[in-house]
RNA sequence: GGCCCGUUGGUCAAGCGGCUAAGACGACGCCCUCUCACGGCGUAAUCAUGGGUUCGAUUCCCGUACGGGUCACCA
């Protein structure tokens, strides 16, 4: 076979050789040990966790004075949607995740661009025909139907899926047989002319797993398309090569097509970048696991998150202690620190599928959360109002010295109130301090209801003196208590409930219901100086007549 | 079916040949307490399984089971 004549055949225009691109895209010069790596989304328009979780790629890069990326891979022009590489980065700068180089909305930025593998054909092709040249790839004219009837007669002879020795139609054919095709206009594809054994197994180096032993690959993939765009393997190789790309983060699914990827690095002479094969976030399902699916679990989009108002940085939190198993260690002895000041290191990666646990997420942002001022609240819950419930950011500016007291109820001190791990929470659980969107959704204590409603609200409203300090205020609760025959102390009353009307819990309870129209609000005292004097009064009278 | 990855309490997990097998979330109980939340103390709960190797295996090796992933001109 003259493979010359071939590849000039397949690619008369492409002139260009391997070593200009070397040329074109030199080694980087960064110091010793730093690492390079990206993400690489498909601008599908759909945004998930696994973009973020493998986004840690940066934390790593820049811990050693690298460089972190982004990629876009629209080499499926069917799955392409329009705004999609904005979604990605908008994204990710909502969580902190900035590129150093590659596409922007707008265009790119970075020496060894272009970041969009469309718009890298031409180097594609370059290497497609230094391998045509090698007699390491040949055109497949099979058609589809052809494929299929290969994989049924497979599977009915219970063989091995794929296109591979008595399978490989094309494998080795004349020049002649693939002019005549070429001429024919006759679509085709460019296959690898795998030289792999099913026998053999390759040692591959994973930066979380350690040693990994996969069968070589011996089937002829596809590298080009009938299109002349690569598959995501082909790319993927020539990409991160000439990227210069040291590690190459990923979903554990690639697993399983790891072997051709080492194979094309290898029979390339190119050096294979360190691969690190992230494990799958899983899913309960009835009584079994299973991965997260697009279509099936709205916690999958990266979105969910956002719009549900999940801090940023807790949301970093939680997904931290779940990629990185000494993650959770070192925030409890630095519940304050910056998560980007932790070391993050690849060996320290779960290699097993977690359960995505959103009681532990919202558990992490409870903590988190009570642990910032209440104008770091203030603010993150009016940025989320503002794009995700515009009448409460309206409220929160026409009313910011209610919100922000409202806000600072219980926060500070040793133990600071939790009493919302995200936004959407948040705006629920302070409803109830603006006029306007105060509701009474509870009922008062039975102890607490009929004339003894008028009895104790009345003589509150009496005693109340807002210049009073917490301390006099509960004295004076304490006094109305014993005078309505209720008991002070809740054990008494406990104890001989017949003695009592009930104890002070019916009593502040109701006042409860009445100030906030629930049963469980923080402190009467600090709500009411929130309020103040006359929405507290009128509150107490209205609910009185009520 | 082939190939690959994985398996410590309900969940996330520490462990890297010798431990009463950490810790966190959750559950439960008690305490604190004007409710709730918080906080404090405590309880229950884990090495999938069978063989090796070894004086000794959660830890190393092999098999089995189970779970997951993947077998496209999708990434």
């Amino acid at each position: 076979m003259d493979t010359t004549a071939l590849a000039n055949l397949l690619f008369p225009d492409i002139t260009k050789t391997i070593e200009d691109y070397e040329t074109i895209y030199p080694p980087r010069d960064l110091p010793e040990g730093a690492v390079v790596t990206r993400i690489a989304p498909s601008p599908t328009g759909f945004v998930h966790l696994g973009n973020l979780y493998n986004a840690i790629g940066e934390r790593l890069a820049h811990q050693t004075g690298g460089v972190f990326y982004l990629r876009i891979e629209d080499t499926d022009q069917k799955r392409e949607v329009e705004g999609a590489v904005e979604a990605v980065i908008d994204a990710m700068t909502f969580y902190g995740v900035h590129f150093d180089e590659g596409a922007t909305a707008d265009g790119e930025t970075g020496a060894y661009g272009p970041y969009r593998q469309r718009q890298r054909k031409e180097l594609y092709q370059t290497v497609a025909k230094s391998l045509v040249l090698r007699g390491l790839a040949y055109p497949c004219f099979c058609t589809e139907d052809d494929l299929k009837a290969m994989h049924e007669q497979q599977e009915a002879a219970k063989e091995n899926y794929g296109y591979y020795g008595k399978y490989a139609l094309w494998r080795d054919r004349s020049i002649e047989d693939i002019r005549a095709e070429l001429d024919k206009g006759t679509e085709w594809v460019l296959r690898f002319r795998s030289e792999g054994n099913p026998e053999h197994t390759v040692e591959v180096q994973d930066g979380i797993r350690g040693t990994l032993k996969v069968q070589e690959n011996y089937t002829d993939f596809v590298l080009l398309k009938s299109d002349g765009i690569p598959t995501y393997h082909f790319a993927h190789v020539c990409d991160d090569h000439f990227m210069r790309t040291t590690h190459v983060i990923r979903d554990e699914s690639w697993l399983a097509t790891l072997p051709i990827h080492v194979q094309l690095f290898d029979t390339l002479g190119w050096a294979r970048p360190v691969y690190c094969h992230t494990a799958t976030l899983m899913k309960m399902d009835g009584s079994s696991k299973r991965k997260l699916s697009k279509r099936k679990d709205p916690e999958l989009a990266l979105s969910f998150y956002r719009e549900a108002g999940f801090p940023q940085e807790a949301t970093w939190l939680y997904l931290l202690t779940v990629l990185n198993s000494n993650f959770e260690e070192w925030h409890l002895a630095n519940p304050d620190a910056d998560s980007r000041a932790f070391t993050f290191s690849l060996e320290k990666m779960s290699t097993s599928g977690a359960l995505f646990d959103l009681e532990k997420l919202d558990n992490i942002c409870r903590e988190y959360l009570s642990r910032q001022s209440a104008d770091t609240v203030y603010d993150g819950l009016l940025a989320w109002a503002e794009q995700y419930d515009p009448a409460l950011a309206a409220r929160m500016k026409a009313k910011s010295d209610l919100y922000r007291a409202a806000i600072g109820v219980g926060r500070g001190g040793d133990k600071p109130r939790k009493d919302y791990g995200n936004w959407r929470d948040a705006a629920a659980f302070l409803s109830f301090y603006d006029a306007d969107t105060f509701t009474i959704t509870d009922s008062c204590p039975e102890n607490a209801d009929g004339e003894m409603r008028q009895a104790i609200l009345t003589a509150y409203l009496d005693s109340l003196s807002f210049a009073d300090t917490p301390e006099e205020w509960f004295a004076k609760v304490k006094v109305l208590t014993e005078q309505l025959g209720y008991a002070v102390q809740p054990k008494k009353y406990k104890k001989n409930p017949e003695l009592y009307k009930g104890s002070i819990v019916d009593v502040t309870n109701l006042i409860r219901v009445a100030l906030t129209g629930r049963q469980n609000a923080p402190d009467i005292c600090e709500i009411s100086h929130v309020l103040g004097e006359a929405e507290t009064r009128r509150r107490l009278e209205a609910y009185m007549h009520a």
